[in-house]
DNA sequence: TTATATTTAATAGTATTACTACTATTTAAA
DNA sequence: TTTAAATAGTAGTAATACTATTAAATATAA
């Protein structure tokens, strides 16, 4: 059996689809290879356009600006987490399991998935914990929510708050327990790596103990009540 | 009484020590001041050189580019937040206390100290929230942590995951609750204002209520043993 | 088929940014 | 008073982030 996962992205994100021809699929693939390669603040049009054997203005007419073609690929990436994790969470019935396995998805490294041949969700995944906050840490984050550019990590933020709510009707602060996890899932893995004092696990790069000291902290949260 | 707090601030910051000389105040007071306004994207040498009367070349002289001024100035917000830290809770002996009063001083906006003439903390605290983790999310951050750029932060942290073994030490990650508790008292903030969904709070504007669910969720979790 | 739109792409520009090198001036020391 | 050290200003440059213009390819209509 041979899959193809095609996630289909808010309009507003580029000026054409660039899932729909060649050279737009090549723009994804080596964007993300590119910006894992030198950090955003280096990746330029040009520079990629170099990559790809096309001008710096092939690729705006694909994308208004390097800062919304990140947050494609976080967007791009955050769907594809909601995706991964309804499919690993079907047909489970205890909520608590469910919220486990959602904690391990999120610290886990990534490994890439083959069904989408031109994104390497590994390098992604890194992409997201070195540069995510970049998407909405922006001046432009009004104009950019109200065209519903941040929906993705909105809606995979619902959907760990839904399961937090199933485990406990009664916890008060379900969203901001789920924007909690997911934030500091990719903070300490970051932190792990580069700052290692800011947590307990040296640079042991052992995703485990971040999720044993997330779950302890969730499932203490809400069954305290 | 007049007080006034100085601050020693790491030699490799900067190239000349800008609290030294009126230019050197300046330059700090007005790119806080220009930062808050158009954000550190737009935020440029040129620009501040023309708000306070001076050359391009003439701030060069003292920072080597934007970014590590603005890890001076987010340094500068950690270490004036841990001695506001241990004034606060000085002479208190109750560590739960000393944590609840930790975490609220995080969480509460700040107003302005007098005892710091040219450094306005209320811009600053909304710095921090809004481009604070852009100090670290750079592809120097081995580079700049040899140098010891993030020890303010970490010192911080520190501080925070002491109070937390004291409160309960088998306890078996304090430095990841304390830097959870960080992060995320400024990051609900910043999503409570501009991305309310991915909290409980709406756009209330009521920090509070960050307060409340911070410290439930701390003390249940550092409880449950 | 030919003429004419329409789409697509490459070239060559511009304003701004992030610096650096050089020159002039002031201040301080011998 | 001379000289040197520190400070400040001027004028550059390479790179960035675009935009406008022109050229080529493709599709459609007469």
């Amino acid at each position: 059996m041979e899959l193809s996962l095609k996630i289909k992205m808010n309009q507003k994100l580029f000026l054409r689809n660039p899932e729909e021809t060649e050279l737009g699929r090549k723009i994804i693939e080596h964007s993300i290879i590119l910006i894992h390669k030198i950090g955003f603040e280096a990746f330029t049009f040009k520079k990629l356009a170099a990559d790809i054997n096309t001008t710096e203005a092939g690729i705006y007419r694909y994308f208004e600006n390097k800062h919304l073609l990140l947050i494609y690929i976080v967007d791009w990436y955050w769907s594809w987490q909601e995706y991964r994790l309804l499919f690993c969470i079907n047909n489970i019935k205890k909520p608590e399991t469910k919220l486990r396995k959602a904690v391990s998805l999120l610290s886990a490294p990534v490994i890439d998935d083959l069904t989408t041949p031109h994104v390497n969700e590994n390098l992604l995944y890194k992409i997201v914990m070195a540069e995510g906050a970049k998407s909405y840490l922006t001046r432009n984050i009004t104009e950019y929510n109200e065209a519903k550019l941040f929906k993705p990590y909105k809606d995979f933020c619902g959907q760990i708050a839904a399961i937090i709510k199933e485990c406990n009707p009664k916890y008060k602060f379900p969203r901001s327990l789920a924007s909690t996890i997911i934030e500091m899932s990719h903070s300490l893995g970051f932190y792990m790596k580069n700052l290692p004092s800011l947590t307990d696990f040296g640079n042991s790069n052992d995703e485990s103990k971040i999720v044993s000291f997330l779950i302890d902290m969730v499932f203490s949260t809400i069954k305290n009540d």
